[in-house]
DNA sequence: CATTTGTAGATTGTCAACAATCTATTTTGA
DNA sequence: TCAAAATAGATTGTTGACAATCTACAAATG
């Protein structure tokens, strides 16, 4: 496949380095929404600062965007924590609202995703059937968040797309500690399908329905 | 009524200071929502260093807060400007999910309230009767803000509110470049004057239809 | 002349030192 | 002894200097 000689095809790889205040923030958020940093935890600025070699710059830059987030809560000269959510919040706000967010994007998907993201996703699902079947639930609901991740990035605006990553990731850590009520790792599976299958129908209809059954 | 003599009841002000990126922050915010700054319009540090007399920590972690709320949009190495928001996203995102939540609040706010609450609401009413027979929209529309975001504030934990108070922000910007839809200030201040007499009485049944048509 | 390469200035990103504030403990004074 | 005041240590808030990156324009290259 790949000659030595043929340089016209070669390709370096692009720079992924993000800025610090970018890999401290998703170092934090994904400790937090899989659990490893507990509500009520403390964050210390210092603490962090050496962990990662970073000056307090970054961080606390990174601080400030969990807390518009909802993720931490900060007390002026004092301490910020890891929040804890109400039950009932999460039932009546966060829920409601990203399933009207998915089933907007779901509703525009049809002619605003590409063959690209078509394929991540058929991707995504073969993958879920390969956690499903191990048992493996971390994967499992790593791979339920990518999923409606890349639908609502791509057919929302970046602003938008902020505010249900910022529901979805509360949501997230809720139901990590909550435990999923799911009858099973299969049905999980299962429903992505049917969802992946109803939106490159573009039956917006039956996506409204299916959507409906799918959060509860 | 205020006696020299009378040390007892002497009052020092509380003291308002709040830090820096908080002064920066609601700076910047209110000239965004008051349409100062108009979609597109760029966030340079060292200018507003310069013009608030603060040094570029705090305002870097203002527009980190700004950024993650969705009212300005960050180009690394780059700029940072003043989002522009889809008329569509507006209408089937923004506007359904603060009227999700303002119902949330409202229901609750019967057993939430307390007398200092509904004694500030009832004034924000006569000011915004005021408003409206002085023909003052700007003013009108900023009780209008308050007003809710009283209610959402007491009813609601800080998490959540932190997600109301981006989206009206959102809203806010918007509608006051739009100009008002409603037929007559006077609606404003008697659906406002309703609302809170609904409360009051705890009817949640009537508070959903009331807000359902208060939304348009 | 068009394209690439190399600057200069502007702007954002990062850092380390210093200041302000809080908490807990100790000291003081009655 | 007990409450108020002072103090020390820890932690967050702020600053100014320096580094990295981008844009636009000038210079070089063919």
């Amino acid at each position: 496949m790949t000659n030595p000689n043929d340089l016209e095809n070669f390709q370096f790889k692009k720079n992924d380095t993000v800025s610090l205040r970018q890999f401290v923030y998703k170092e934090i958020r994904e400790a937090i929404i899989k659990g490893h940093l507990e509500p009520g935890a403390r964050l210390r600025e210092v603490e962090i600062s050496k962990q990662m070699n970073v000056s307090r710059g970054p961080i606390r830059e990174a601080i400030r965007i969990l807390e518009q987030e909802g993720l931490v809560i900060s007390h002026p000269y004092r301490e910020t924590v890891v929040v804890d959510l109400s039950e009932e919040e999460v039932i009546h706000l966060l829920v409601p609202t990203r399933r009207n967010f998915e089933l907007f994007a779901a509703q525009k998907a049809v002619s605003v995703l590409t063959d690209d993201d078509f394929a991540y996703l058929d991707n995504i699902i073969l993958n879920m059937q390969e956690a499903s079947n191990q048992d493996d639930l971390d994967r499992l609901s790593d791979l339920d968040l990518k999923f409606h991740e890349r639908i609502v990035e791509r057919c929302v605006s970046p602003a938008m797309f902020r505010i249900w990553n910022s529901i979805s990731g509360k949501l997230h850590a809720r139901f990590l500690i909550q435990g999923y009520s799911h009858s099973s790792l299969q049905t999980v599976v299962e429903e992505h399908r049917e969802m992946l299958q109803l939106i490159r129908s573009g039956d917006n209809e039956r996506i409204e329905q299916h959507l409906q059954k799918h959060i509860k």
